[in-house]
RNA sequence: GCCCUCGUAGCUCAGUAGGAUAGAGCGACCGCCUCCUAAGCGGUAGGUCACAGGUUCGAUUCCUGUCGAGGGCGCCA
């Protein structure tokens, strides 16, 4: 990489012109400027005072030097402002983006291995089998989803995860529930009043005892769920069962152990986490006095297991459930589990507005919009590319009508739009006899328009832009990078003809590598966000 | 009362491991098609980065406080 060599030629020009100490980590940065070159460095602004000279002296000094001995692949070095270092690439070296890219294709550009094969655990939707996924689910999938894939694209070996709350209480109301709706009796108090129940115990095979109608709601919320994230192109690795671990006595060992540790003790009847101990701001109860679990409790089980088969555990949890944060780091803590290997991402709430009303998100008693009725109303692509739109730290607001539009203000169908355009290139270029075969570097330096230069910057920090998304655990910066991306693509459709009267052979074919690369770029960025990058629209 | 996230253009939001003149889209106004999808491109107007202190050569970014929005503070899940 280009800012790696500047960082040596940095180095040495300090060493040759005696100037000390020499940072151990030079800072290098791309200018918000693009008149200040392709790349920025600090370095003169951040040693200054250690040196004892002034900034703009320093910076004056070294890049006087640099222009002197000028490394590979730049072409202007210069001081600007408090005392930066700029430096100019040259245009062969941005060029280098385009074979880089097509080598590598889809598959493999903007592929990194930060992660050297490390296991992450990706918990996400954990929604209670006792309902279809509705609106507020959908930002925790589409999130959990795109970190995974971004995970994997940076080496680490992703693992999905769904965790079933299968068992409790609210399994035994649910069953009363369905029980209730299937013999046409009113629901318990406090039970599932939802539309969807009386739909559901229609389904339901006659005379089965409460327990066979808990087991069979509970595979039919989950086969339900299943085709939702299905149609979302979601699909889990693993889908965890609460029950299991009553099977198998995990819940009752990490009670054992949480004892063994000092971690546990009995107080008014019932067994708490001494959870203060460990950060939490009180204790928490484990088993209450009439014998049940808390939800806690199994939960800590289930964490531990995780622990057990992962480096990395992330969860993805609604802004509802923050304050639960402390007390399952806490809990880890007590077992002995290094509470930051456990990265709990919150995601605030989403408002949904449909041409400018707001649509609210719970029908009546027990109903909430599903998930699977946005997905109708919007599509597949516009539902992930949407809801990923925006840092997950932020509500969030979006417009139904707006995402389900064909039209340029839709910025899913602007970035799709752009792809579908590159193809459009590609085989009108067909049509007249063209096709893309790889250039060299002095073949393709035919490409000096500015639009040209354009989608080389943008295309060359995808790698950056892929790497930060995922040290970040932020996806929407891939997607501000593909809506900035198709906004240079635009602009070089609309000025630089690949195919027609006065363009030539010679452009033609460096303009389709261009066509392609790009191509690729985009499509990489959007199978990040499990977005389709339609040939034709 | 305590905890979490947020407060940036009329609207929806980027940006900030401290850096140069704070960006995009929409909306408003003005231009651009005999030519690969005008489903597009370009330009103009629009900002005390909620407010007040502090740290710093430098703060929208970090710290403290205030105000505002949403969420959470159960032997619920």
């Amino acid at each position: 990489m280009i800012n790696e060599t500047i960082k040596s030629s940095l180095r040495q020009a300090m060493e040759q012109l005696g100037i000390s100490p020499i940072p151990p980590e030079i800072n290098m940065e791309r200018p918000a400027n693009r008149t200040h070159g392709d790349w920025s460095s600090n370095l003169a602004l951040a040693v200054s005072k250690k040196v004892g000279k002034p900034a703009r002296e320093l910076a004056e000094q070294i890049s006087g030097y640099m222009n002197a001995n000028l490394p590979e692949g730049v072409e202007e070095v210069s001081m600007a402002g408090p005392g930066f270092i700029n430096f100019k690439v040259t245009h062969r070296c941005l060029l280098q983006v385009l074979i880089e890219a097509l080598e590598k294709g889809p598959d493999g550009f903007g592929r990194l291995d930060i992660g050297k094969g490390r296991k992450v655990n990706i918990e996400f939707v954990s929604a209670n089998p006792t309902g279809p996924l509705h609106a507020g689910h959908a930002r925790g999938a589409c999130y959990g989803d795109a970190i995974a894939s971004i995970l994997s694209a940076v080496g680490f070996n992703a693992h999905r995860e769904f965790y079933m709350n299968d068992r409790g209480l609210q399994m035994q109301i649910y069953g009363q529930s369905l029980q209730a709706r299937k013999e046409g009796a009113a629901i318990p108090d406090g039970g599932y009043g939802g539309e969807y129940i009386i739909e559901w115990a229609s389904l339901m095979p006659e005379g089965l005892s409460l327990s066979e109608i808990i087991e069979w709601g509970c595979a039919h919320a989950k086969q339900d769920q299943q085709e939702t994230l299905a149609e979302l192109g979601i699909h889990f690795d693993t889908w965890f069962s609460e029950k299991s671990m009553i099977e198998n006595e995990g819940i009752e060992r990490a009670l054992e152990d949480l004892t063994t540790e000092g971690a546990a003790y009995e107080k008014d009847g019932a067994t708490w986490l001494s959870s203060t101990k460990f950060g939490d701001d009180k204790d928490r109860v484990l088993v209450k006095s009439d014998g049940e679990l808390t939800y806690l409790t199994p939960d800590i089980a289930y964490h531990r297991d995780k622990y057990e088969r992962s480096d990395w555990l992330i969860n993805v949890w609604g802004a509802d459930h923050h304050g639960y944060v402390a007390r399952m780091k806490a809990a880890m803590n007590a077992l002995g589990n290094d509470p930051d290997d456990l990265s709990i991402q919150i995601t605030q709430l989403v408002k949904l507005v449909r041409a400018g009303q707001e649509v609210k998100l719970s029908k009546r008693q027990g109903d909430i919009i599903e998930l699977r009725s946005i997905i109708e109303e919007i599509g597949t692509d516009a539902t992930r590319f949407m809801y990923l739109l925006q840092s997950v730290d932020s509500k969030q607001t979006f417009d139904l009508e707006l995402a389900a539009s064909r039209a340029m203000e839709n910025p899913v169908y602007y970035v799709q739009m752009a792809h579908a355009r590159l193809c459009s290139i590609e085989r009108n270029a067909k049509d007249e006899g063209f096709t893309q075969v790889n250039l060299s570097l002095s073949e393709l330096e035919v490409l000096t328009h500015a639009r040209e230069i354009e989608i080389l910057r943008y295309l060359e920090t995808l790698p950056e832009v892929i790497e930060l998304a995922a040290r970040e655990l932020a996806p929407h910066k891939i997607v501000t990078w593909t809506r900035d991306f198709a906004n240079a693509v635009h602009g070089f459709y609309h000025d630089c003809y690949v195919i027609g009267d006065g363009v030539s052979t010679e452009l033609t074919n460096a303009r389709l590598n261009l066509v392609v690369a790009s191509k690729t770029g985009l499509k990489v960025g959007l199978d990040l966000l499990g977005v389709t990058a339609p040939e034709k629209m």
